[in-house]
DNA sequence: CTACATGCAAAGAGTTTGCATCCGC
DNA sequence: GCGGATGCAAACTCTTTGCATGTAG
């Protein structure tokens, strides 16, 4: 969302970098994906519109594009990637381990926990994104009726 | 540590499972291991005593041993599984992105976090362990210096 | 025209699975 | 002896890499 503004092809002169069709095609599709997407999702996205980008383009995209910190990166607790569009409201999601519903809950949780962390212990965590895993509140009421 | 308690073999008869060497040998690697585990790391040291045992074997096994729940699975940020023994004080841990050391922390401000998210989102954390990245105190000094 | 970027295919790591054999109970 | 557990090898998924070719600047 809202990366029409980026002005990629600037940002990536700027740095040394060639602008191409396959970034920005990769860089749309994160977008369009609203909230988060899987290589294998991002990369069946661009081949709606060229079908001849290859998977490893795909890859070397996002990480090209973490890289301009223009995507964010997360590991998800079954060790898959999930990637989405960097610069926003910083936030986390949980994912309900019985409806895999993905919610996303704000940052000011999670940044009196980091607070606290680096007040007791000393250390700094550089998390920007994580993720959750539980039950969320509607599979809560169903596991209650059984 | 202080797996010696466990009576495995009853533990398992009550379930109905069996007990074997294996299954010996990888708690036994898991606790051996002192914190934390790869499966790799621990199908060497179960190597080290029976050199006939299979990686599958050690895999295989180490869900089982979850599923009991006598020993714990984390996924690390870089998509790779760590085993430890379960039952102990519930803690987490914090690896620096620097110099890789390990660091526990306790649950307490974990679970308020959670307990916040509870109260305001209504879902229900359920991750018993996590991992957090960053800088740990003394990278952090170092990264001033420079 | 000169690197950088891509496509292709192949490798690679980590993990799982099918099936015959083995062995705990 | 029965059925769960193991060994073996092969498959599987996700991701990365080497190299020749293509293309942006």
């Amino acid at each position: 969302m809202s990366h029409q503004n980026v002005d990629l092809a600037g940002l990536l002169h700027q740095k040394g970098y060639r602008m191409t069709a396959q970034r920005q095609m990769v860089l749309d599709a994160v977008c369009e994906a609203d909230g988060h997407a899987t290589p294998e999702e991002i990369w069946a996205r661009v081949q709606e519109k060229s079908s001849a980008v290859n998977r490893a383009t795909v890859y070397r995209t996002l990480k090209f594009l973490r890289d301009m910190d223009l995507v964010t990166a997360t590991m998800l607790e079954d060790g898959h990637f999930e990637y989405e569009i960097a610069g926003e409201q910083p936030h986390h999601h949980f994912v309900c381990r019985a409806c895999d519903v993905n919610l996303e809950f704000s940052d000011e949780a999670f940044a009196a926990f980091v607070k606290s962390l680096q007040q007791r212990y000393g250390f700094v965590v550089e998390m920007s994104h994580i993720t959750l895993t539980g039950l969320c509140p509607q599979c809560q009421e169903q596991t209650k009726q059984r």
